[in-house]
DNA sequence: ACAAAAATATTTTTT
DNA sequence: ATATTTTTGT
């Protein structure tokens, strides 16, 4: 057969397809079949025709999905480079690839496990140049996307009151989602205003690809078109997945179904010469359940799961039932709530693990008498013997979070916020990856433009208004401009200098990235020459104390990373796998992209002082489960929020939120709500949930009701009641600052040795790329951690690492 | 050009 | 109530 190239493993082709180790090396088949019931082996086994799993809520899809693909590899002989596996999140997908391994060994490392995005991520750094943009590309997350949408506003002149960036980039998540560009948007605008939107979503487009940047959805569009545009590239990924397996169905939207689609459906025949004979379309199997679809307002289309058996024709389902994870009466909860949707696919969990303990509710006069009932029934429990790393406490927005935070700390309970304020949304820490974005593709506007002036180096608005000015005169991007910043008209010599000081420094890191080094080491090197750590050093302010933790942690993140062997994403597995590939510093920044949660990954169960308790949102409890778990805030307009009461669709998602929530209790179920709970400055007065009636009245053993409670604002006479709060006493709460772990941040990072450092003496004169002539005055340090502080005249005395500074003796 | 003061938005949920 | 953005003052 004629072989086309196969990216990345050319290598196997050669090879024979049977090595020795499948012979019997692997687990037996009776050992992939073991403890599953008959549904799930049905499924594991499964040949040929697209399959969709039904999975209830702690029916053992993972381990489904996970014997499935060890089968596919060790009794259908599949090879694993030709699996591809999509998870919702980079943990699970992570969780996936270990449990793999464990079955089959470390040849399941070659296989692709990971979410859609980092999966298009892969494709398109050795795909897009097909469309004119640069393999390192970068990745514009939600505040990227605003700043941007922000500079598109100002430049249409919209009026920002009625033209907001986050309207206007949700309307364009939706289009791209639909896999509508702009022109087509253009095209379909209704009115004026949707004409002034796809104007807006235009000129942002074109603004990204300057940038050489593509937002989150642009990631999975973006391989779709290119699909569509190229099949000669469809084909070869077509080719190379023979087995493609996508977790959580229910929340794929329309452009990542038109991906499955592209790689799994039978191929429709053109008529055209396609070249090359038919391709066997890959072997589908989509897991998933309808009634824990939760994603819908980011575009999530939960027909997709609906309509599976008349998008891929003969398909077959198989529905999983029965749960191994809660008691019946959590289950019974569970199956009464979501029952109150309408037009749903009737679906009964069961479990054979009897009732077990009542369901507990109590009503809270506010939200800190929640939060301390939540805290004090942990003590007991905990004095019972249980964990308190198997409790979780759950709210739906992640404000909520506070008040369980400060009763934690004040009691000494230790506790972990998974997602919440994001680490990698910090100030300081975006401040720091723009910098190393800006190394890894100049070209990235937002990133360049947060840094030019941090910390501050005297290049304000004017300054960067003549650099525009030239950029847009000589149609150039902004950092050729800066580069040329002599030439900008009505610049400042005070501006022109400090620009030019900017550019060394950018120039000089640049070098560090192109000879190849550490991420960690260039972000060490970032921080130091840039001047930015030694900013916060100086501050007072207590808050840039933990900055410098949060520095010192972001470090200490990429170390790891650089350490990591098979971390690089971006590389195909199979060049990794052959030990070519060490991660780079675009590796981190995919990572770090792509990754939501570095606090992450409640903890694990080993150790023995117990852990810590969890909290989190209902979003982020989806696929995780505990012995023990707090529903918290069940008021009309919390949970279900308050935009969601008005609309019967939101609604029931809110109802399909409750239903993730119940389910991922194992054995006892705590469900609360506050009467009375402070929202942005002002008290409201909530309704208990609906959901709440919606429960089996029976199945509840309310600790405290409504009732019980004193009529006129005036709880029992504790300190503690709202009233002594409202009066002065603030409660020593004060400003939290719950840094984690802080690491040290005991540089003395090695650094690789590197080339020709120059060796200098006072006295000698260099040429440099960007001041030109200069003296030598003083050289520090040795080696190639020599420092040399040269006089380059009117640009002053520079102190550069002769490692990396583009200097040269004459 | 920058710091301080004032206005303004922000609270749905995330890759 | 807090965080961020815009305006004002030096």
């Amino acid at each position: 057969m004629s072989t086309p190239s196969l990216p990345g493993f050319e290598h196997l082709l050669d090879a024979p397809p049977a090595e020795p180790r499948t012979t019997r090396t692997g687990p037996s088949r009776d050992e992939l079949l073991a403890g599953l019931n008959e549904p799930q082996r049905a499924a594991v086994v499964h040949e040929g025709a697209p399959l969709l799993v039904v999975a209830g809520a702690g029916s053992g899809k993972t381990r489904v999905l996970t014997r499935r693909i060890a089968w596919l590899i060790s009794e259908r002989r599949a090879h694993p480079g030709s699996i591809l596996a999509i998870t919702f999140t980079n943990k699970a997908a992570a969780e996936m690839k270990e449990r793999v391994e464990d079955l089959v060994g470390k040849r399941a490392r070659i296989m692709w496990v990971s979410t859609f995005h980092s999966a298009c991520v892969r494709i398109l750094r050795k795909e897009i140049d097909r469309f004119g943009y640069k393999s390192s590309f970068s990745i514009y997350d939600a505040a990227d996307q605003k700043r941007l949408m922000s500079l598109v506003i100002k430049d249409l002149d919209l009026d920002p009151k009625r033209f907001q960036p986050g309207p206007l980039l949700h309307w364009v998540s939706n289009h791209k989602n639909e896999l509508r560009d702009e022109e087509q948007a253009a095209k379909d605008a209704q009115n004026k205003l949707e004409e002034t939107y796809a104007a807006a979503y235009t000129l942002y487009q074109r603004r990204l690809r300057e940038a050489n940047a593509l937002d989150f959805d642009d990631l999975i569009m973006t391989t779709v078109q290119l699909f569509q545009a190229h099949p000669d590239v469809r084909e070869t990924y077509r080719r190379r997945f023979r087995h493609v397996l996508v977790d959580e169905y229910q929340d794929t939207n329309h452009a990542q179904y038109a991906l499955i689609h592209q790689l799994c459906a039978e191929q429709v025949d053109d008529g055209a010469h396609s070249g090359g004979e038919r391709v066997e379309p890959a072997e589908l199997m989509v897991v998933g359940d309808a009634d824990q679809s939760i994603y819908a307002f980011r575009g999530a289309n939960i027909r997709n799961i609906l309509d599976f058996e008349q998008d891929f024709p003969n398909a077959t389902s198989i529905l999983l039932e029965q749960n191994y994870r809660s008691t019946q009466t959590i289950l019974t909860a569970a199956n009464s709530v979501i029952g109150h949707n309408k037009g749903r696919k009737e679906k009964r969990l069961w479990s054979d693990a009897g009732d077990g303990e009542r369901i507990v509710g109590y009503v809270a006069d506010d939200e800190h008498d929640e939060a301390r009932f939540v805290s004090e029934e942990i003590d007991r429990l905990v004095d019972q013997g249980v964990r308190a790393a198997d409790v979780a406490v759950f709210y739906r927005t992640n404000a909520q979070s506070r008040v369980f935070e400060e009763v934690f700390i004040r009691t000494g309970q230790p506790y972990k916020v998974v997602g919440g304020v994001r680490f990698y949304e910090r100030r300081e820490v975006r401040d720091a990856l723009a910098y190393l974005r800006l190394l890894a593709n100049p070209d990235d506007q937002v990133s360049l433009r947060r840094i030019l002036n941090t910390p501050k180096r005297g290049i304000g608005d004017r300054a960067v208004a003549c650099v525009n000015a030239l950029a847009e005169r000589d149609r150039t991007t902004f950092w050729e401009a800066l580069r040329r910043a002599d030439e900008a008209p009505g610049l400042a010599t005070r501006s022109l200098s400090s620009i030019r000081g900017f550019v060394a420094l950018i120039e000089e890191l640049q070098s560090m990235v192109a000879a190849g080094e550490r991420a960690d080491v260039v972000l060490e090197t970032v921080l130091a020459r840039s001047g930015y750590l030694a900013e916060l050093e100086e501050s007072d302010d207590p808050q840039d104390a933990t900055r410098v933790e949060n520095l010192a942690e972001l470090v200490a993140v990429a170390r790891e990373f650089s350490d990591d062997p098979v971390a690089g994403p971006s590389a195909d597995p199979a060049d990794v796998d052959a030990g070519t590939v060490a991660p780079g510093l675009t590796d981190f920044l995919e990572r770090v992209a792509l990754v939501a949660d570095t606090d992450q990954i409640p903890e694990s169960p080993d150790g023995d002082d117990g852990g810590v308790v969890t909290l989190m949102t209902l979003h982020t409890a989806k696929g995780l489960e505990f012995p023990v778990v707090f529903l918290t805030g069940l008021e009309d307009g919390v949970f279900p929020h308050a935009r969601a009461l008005g609309d019967q669709t939101e609604l029931e998602e809110e109802r399909r939120l409750a239903y993730v929530g119940v389910t991922r209790a194992r054995e006892r179920l705590y469900i609360s709500r506050a009467v009375v709970r402070s929202a942005w400055g002002a008290p409201s007065h909530n309704p208990g949930s609906r959901f709440l009636d919606e429960l089996p009245v029976d199945l509840v053993d309310w600790r405290r009701t409504e009732a019980s409670q004193t009529r006129w604002g005036r709880p029992d006479v504790a300190s503690s009641s709202p009233a002594a709060a409202r009066l002065g006493a603030p409660t020593a709460a004060g400003r939290r600052n719950f840094s984690s772990a802080a690491l040290r941040a005991d540089a003395a990072a090695k650094a690789k040795p590197a080339r020709v450092v120059p060796s200098l003496e006072p006295g000698d004169r260099v040429q440099h790329d960007t001041f030109g002539l200069g003296t030598v005055v003083a050289v520090e340090g040795s080696a190639d951690k020599s420092v040399a502080s040269i006089d380059f005249g009117s640009d002053g005395v520079k102190r550069l690492l002769l490692r990396y500074a583009p200097v040269e003796k004459l």
